[in-house]
DNA sequence: ATAGAAATGTATCAACTGATATGAATTTGG
DNA sequence: CCAAATTCATATCAGTTGATACATTTCTAT
């Protein structure tokens, strides 16, 4: 009976209090998640990060495994909240027959999109650590955040980038030349400390993001 | 005293016979830590897979840092075995003053080498989960492998890019060019299986690698 | 073959981890 | 203000993990 406790009040709002502690936990549970993965994180360690005791994870999330569940739907919704606008665009030049140039630019504001979230936002490093943990050993958050994000997203990079090149290349083409797209991202998402390090850089900020992205246009542009 | 054993016995050969067993663990170790990291893999879970019992690695390594150290250099050693040729190639290429197009050639080597260790080899998966992990939360393998194999190999990568575009980019340039190059073969190392899924490739075996190599051809192809 | 070194095996410990039983404190609606 | 639901805190359990003390077996050199 306790244990379904967690379940009905996560469905039915009910008191108001508690949001804030639900919170603060899923965001320490993130950072931890993303920096050491399931099984690097301890449950002690997020509860005192998040400010609560042990019991709370059990009470807000029914348990460990809840709670990693919950950090994945988090993060699918955080990227869906900001990369809507740039998606919903794609796709309508997609159904109109937009010109490769058009294409070009919005391929260049997806990517810019993403970009900004791998190496701009503050939560991106759990973010990015998230994911790649579940990537490399798929566990029980795999499939929402494939079928929700990865999948999807990539498959709309695809049909950009064959667009770009004037439909002349396969759509398995275009797929592959859509994952190392967005792969090549990750030395500044997943490894950005290590890419900061060897390009001599102390932080990321300011100027630094458009070089990269500079990098990223004149990929783009070489499609052809 | 015991505690120092393991040292002198790891340096003076001594014995044959804990040669095999050594070799056993060290590759139960890498597959164990490259699935689940330092504190995803257990000491038991890597004992019972290379069949010895739980005190042999602390007799042979220390404990599980040490074992963890040694899978960094067992690492470092498989890469420069195979990276070896390529790159004293490339090196003396750059001495002499190559053409673009030379530079292009060796280029496409070795990223044809790292390719083949990412994608083909069988114990890439471990490769890439144990060298993925320790750059996502640099632990005390980081220096290792950042010192002995990436640091060098994209130094290496970005002044082969310089050249093959004529001298005409910065350095910086050239680093931030040869991170992602290098980064957007991760899509097929330690992203492999959710591009395979992706790609609805069963398998990678065959002209899957070609297919691959040549997105990545047309990369540098596309370098002027 | 035999002494000593090397390798393996048994048993066990202390610390940590996830979980939960239990009850107190707090908040909400009437 | 009060009863009921919600939120939080204490204490503790059972299982796991890394480590190690200690005994035994196997191997090498002489």
């Amino acid at each position: 009976m306790s244990s379904r406790d967690a379940e009905v009040r996560e469905i039915a709002g009910g008191y108001r209090k508690g949001e804030a502690a639900r919170q603060r936990i899923l965001d320490a549970a993130l950072d931890a998640f993303g920096a050491g993965g399931f099984k690097g994180a301890t449950t002690r360690q997020i509860a005192e990060a998040a400010g609560v005791n042990l019991p709370a994870l059990k009470y807000y999330f029914g348990g460990k495994e809840g709670l990693y569940l919950a950090c994945a739907e988090d993060i699918v919704e955080r990227y869906r909240s900001q990369m809507v606008a740039p998606i919903t665009e794609a796709l309508e030049g997609l159904q109109a027959d937009e010109t490769p140039a058009q294409a070009r630019v919005a391929l260049k504001r997806i990517m810019t999109a993403l970009a900004d979230q791998l190496m701009v936002t503050g939560e991106a490093n759990a973010w990015t650590g998230f994911v790649l943990r579940e990537f490399a050993e798929p566990g029980p958050a795999f499939a929402v955040l494939y079928e929700h994000v990865w999948a999807p997203g990539t498959e709309l990079v695809a049909h950009l980038i064959i667009r770009a090149r004037g439909q002349k290349i396969s759509l398995e083409a275009g797929r592959i030349e859509a994952l190392m797209l967005i792969s090549s991202l990750s030395a500044f998402g997943i490894g950005r400390p290590v890419s900061l390090k060897f390009l001599g850089w102390p932080d990321s900020g300011d100027g630094r993001f458009d070089q990269v992205m500079a990098a990223v246009f004149a990929r783009i542009d070489a499609m052809s």
